[in-house]
DNA sequence: CGGCTCCTTGATCAAGGTCAAGACATGTGG
DNA sequence: CCACATGTCTTGACCTTGATCAAGGAGCCG
């Protein structure tokens, strides 16, 4: 199943779904002539935290986290990007460091584009524009909800509603099996808890026939008991 | 020192660095013809959680808190609004319900935009679209930062860094009083702790010499020991 | 085979949430 | 003016949650 590594046309990329799939044809040969592309590998940082980004970043292939990094250098995995998402755009338009970094967690096709020609887009392309900002307002929403999780619910239920966040942006195969792949750490990393707890969780999730565990490949058998715990608003 | 109410003009507002303030003048009449101003009391809601907004507020005068309601109605405070600032803007650029809930801490006076009018600007006004797309970018970061804090610093940490962001936002009088007044449990609501928490670790900040405490106001002793509670990192 | 990294489990302990009770201030109606 | 109710603040006691430390197991690779 591997894929030969060919760098992305943008006319083949907005087929899914990206913010770029309502530029008109000048604007797509514009921005197909002013990115670059670049393959990356598990572990490989995309921008670092504190750093200038100097551009945006679209996902062609591969899965990135976005977290920021505490105490002990303990992350705090903010978000996922994955095919079709872009990345860095707060940076660029605040003309801001970074205040995240991104790594690649599985091996990912990057294009980037210069905040230049971003930007330009953006003040010359209305409907591009309203679509950024859309983008921009929709992961607020996501953040002011994280905030409360953290806040409110106990790592019982965040882990629970991490397990079906997973669901939603990844999905399951026929199997149900979560069609990404995290360390312990990394799960608890999403969830803001300790390593152990996640682990004494999910063994817990098992017992209780909500999950199936192989390693890391995380079987979801009962979605609806999972919402059950997670939303208990 | 009571203020008479009049409704504001946008030509006044504007001189309170609001987005508003490069708006040209013919779109600035149509702003002033087109909005509607109103008064509020302490603890009247704007807007509601789950309701549909029509439009932008801007905050002529007063202060508004902006929250969830989770378990057991426990508000999260997830930021305050102050002259200039404008809320509800996320809603009308998704067309989304309002994620939140605001309430009037200290009586206002808000200009309400229809969100039609709020749209047409953002859309035919490139400097307008900018500036908006940064503020949602800002808060944005301010709400990453936000999430890593509740999640991995704990509860005496958090409250010396509110009561610094409380500094910051609305600043102290020449005898170093915070100029906002909350009460215990609000106070709580925004470090996402318990009413009880807040007041021990206050009377220990007392203790310390970094604060003095007189019912609701707050004198912010020592800003140094504080910002070295609060920074960790 | 040794040396990794990651996973798992048990034991322990502290932070902070919860409950209960009383203090204090403020407002209201008789 | 008092009696009472209400809302906020404060303090003490207790207990749960979850972090931390420690040690061992499993899988993988050069």
């Amino acid at each position: 199943m591997k894929k030969t590594k060919t760098i992305p046309s943008c006319k083949d990329c907005i087929k899914n779904n990206t913010v770029f799939k309502s530029l008109h044809q000048n604007d797509l040969d514009i921005l197909g002539f002013e990115k670059s592309c670049n393959f990356y590998k598990r572990g490989d940082t995309v921008y670092h935290e504190g750093n200038r980004v100097g551009g945006v970043y679209c996902v062609s292939e591969g899965i990135i986290k976005i977290f920021k990094t505490g105490i002990d250098g303990k992350e705090q995995i903010i978000r996922f990007a994955k095919k079709g998402d872009i990345i860095g755009f707060r940076s660029v338009l605040s003309n801001d460091t970074a205040c995240t970094t991104s790594k690649v967690i599985e091996d990912a096709t990057l294009c980037f584009i210069p905040a230049e020609s971003f930007i330009n887009l953006v003040k010359e392309n209305g409907d591009f524009s309203m679509k950024i900002m859309k983008l921009s307002c929709k992961e607020l929403g996501e953040a002011n909800k994280f905030i409360i999780d953290i806040a409110q619910k106990n790592v019982r239920e965040r882990l629970a509603e991490v397990l079906l966040l997973l669901d939603d942006t990844f999905g399951t195969d026929n199997n149900k099996i979560l069609q990404i792949s995290l360390t312990r750490e990394e799960l608890a990393n999403i969830v803001g808890t300790a390593t152990e707890s996640v682990i004494r969780l999910l063994s817990e999730f098992k017992q209780d026939g909500l999950i199936k565990l192989n390693g890391r490949k995380i079987t979801l058998l009962d979605i609806n008991k999972l919402h059950k715990i997670s939303d208990i608003f």
